[in-house]
DNA sequence: GCGTAGAGATTGTTCAACAATCCATCAAGA
DNA sequence: TCTTGATGGATTGTTGAACAATCTCTACGC
C-alpha cells in the first residue's frame, strides 16, 4: 500500500479521529451536568442524587455513577463516600491556591506570547471584543463568560495541551466560585478595561509591563474575592 | 461551644481527615493498578479487559469500571470507546509537552525557595540522599523513584495542593516514558550530581544559577528522551 | 441535655442479561 | 493476488434489580 506524503490529507484524518469517535452515556451525561453547573443552575454545595438524576435522564444507576467519577476528577463534583455527591464548594484556601496556579500559568502564557502563533493572539482579541460587546449589551453573563475565555487564551499562548487542558478545570472552578458570590456585574465590569491593556501590551511585545499588569489584576481579583469571602462568614 | 484557636490539633484533625474515611473498592483497585503500573509490571500499551480483571479481583465488572474511569482520568490509562481500555504510551509530543510543563512548575517551585518551610527543603535533600545511597547498592529502580521524589519536592516548594497534585500525575508519567524505554541505570546516573548540586545552589540561596542549573537539566533530560525516542521508530 | 435505638433513605456492590461494536477469519469475485 | 463483503466470537456498553452497608433523622428514655 502507497505510504502517504507527509502532512497529507490522511494525516488530518488521524488529527481528527477524537471527534469521530462516539462518546458514552456517561460522558454526555458529565457534560450535561457540566453545563448545568457553569451556568449555576447546579449551585455549589448542592446535591445530586444519583437515583433522582438516573431517572431524569432515564439511565441506570451505574453510568450516572460513572459520570459522577468523571466530574469528581475535574473538581467539578465532590464525592464523599457513603454520603453522596455535591457541586464543589470553593474554601478560601482553595480560591487562594486557585490564584496562585493561575499566576503562575497565565504569567507564563504572557512570556511566551512572542513564540505564540498568531491565531492564539487573535484568540485573545476576540475574548477581549467579546466582553466589551457583551458589557455594551448589558449582557453580563456573557461577560463572565468572556472574562474566563480571555484568561484561557491567555494561558494558551504556552502553546501546549496540557497547560491548556489544566486551565480550563481551572478556569471551570472559578465559575463555581463566581456563582457562589453571584455578582456578575460588580465583579467584572472593572476588569473589561484592564483585559484591553493587557492586551495591548502583550500584542507591543512590552511582555514585562504585561505580566506587571497581570499581576497586580490577578492580585485586586483575588483579593476582592477573598474581601468577599470573609464577609459571608 | 469553644472555638478551637488557629492551628489547634483539632486543625489538624480536620487536615487528615480524608485518611480516615474508608476508601471505595473502585478506588483501591485503582491503586492497585497504579502501583502496577509505575512499577512496569503493566507495560505501555498494554491492554487491562474488565471481565479478566474483575475475576481476578473477585470485584464486579462495574467496579472495575469505575476504577478504570479514575485512572483514565488520571492520564495512567487510555479508554478507547467500544475498544477496552490500555496502559498510556506517551508519544513523542507528549513527551515535548511534560518537559514544557516540568519546566513551568519546577522552575516556578526553585523561585518559591526562600519563601518556602524548612520541611519543604529537607524533602529535597532527602530525596537526594536517597537516591545516592540507592545508588551506592546498586538499587538502579530505587534511584529512579528519589529522582522522581526529587522532581515532586522541587515543584512542593511552590506550596501549593494544586500544583503538588499535577506534579504527581506529571511524574507519573514520566515513569511511563521511563519504562518504555528500559534504561533505568544509564539514564539515572548521570543526574545524580546534578541533582545535588541543584539542590545545594537552591540550599545556598543562588535562585539565579538553580534555575539555569534546572533548565539545563531539563533541556539534556528531554533531549536523551527524545533521542531514544526517535531511534525507536 | 445526652446517649441509644430503630426506621427510612441513599449509596456501594454484585449479578445476569442483552445490545452494540470490534476484530479476525474466511469466502466470493474481479 | 488483491479487494470486498459476510460471518461469528469476543469484548465493551448499558440496563435493571437485588441486597448489603452506611448515613441521617427521629423518638425515646434517662
Amino acid at each position: 500500500m502507497p505510504v502517504p506524503a507527509q502532512g497529507s490529507w490522511l494525516t488530518d484524518m488521524a488529527a481528527a479521529r477524537h471527534d469521530l469517535d462516539r462518546t458514552s452515556t456517561a460522558a454526555r451525561i458529565a457534560e450535561l451536568l457540566r453545563e448545568k453547573i457553569t451556568d449555576g443552575r447546579l449551585a455549589p454545595g448542592e446535591r445530586v442524587r444519583e437515583e433522582e438524576l438516573g431517572d431524569a435522564l432515564k439511565v441506570s444507576r451505574n453510568t450516572v455513577r460513572e459520570a459522577f467519577r468523571l466530574l469528581a476528577q475535574e473538581r467539578l463534583l465532590v464525592h464523599e463516600f457513603n454520603r453522596g455527591v455535591f457541586v464543589r464548594r470553593v474554601t478560601a484556601d482553595g480560591l487562594a491556591d486557585l490564584y496562585r496556579v493561575r499566576r503562575i500559568l497565565e504569567c507564563e502564557g504572557v512570556r511566551c506570547a512572542p513564540d505564540a502563533p498568531r491565531e492564539a493572539l487573535a484568540r485573545v482579541e476576540a475574548a477581549v471584543l467579546d466582553g466589551e460587546r457583551a458589557a455594551a449589551d448589558g449582557e453580563w453573563a456573557d461577560v463572565g463568560t468572556a472574562d474566563i475565555r480571555f484568561h484561557q487564551a491567555i494561558a494558551a499562548l504556552v502553546g501546549s495541551p496540557r497547560v491548556d487542558e489544566m486551565t480550563r478545570l481551572l478556569l471551570a472552578e472559578m465559575r463555581l466560585v463566581f456563582h457562589e458570590m453571584g455578582s456578575p456585574r460588580e465583579f467584572h465590569e472593572p476588569y473589561l478595561a484592564r483585559n484591553r491593556r493587557l492586551h495591548d501590551l502583550i500584542a507591543r511585545g512590552d511582555l514585562t509591563a504585561a505580566e506587571r499588569e497581570l499581576r497586580s489584576y490577578l492580585d485586586d481579583a483575588e483579593a476582592q474575592l477573598t474581601k468577599a469571602y470573609r464577609e459571608k462568614e
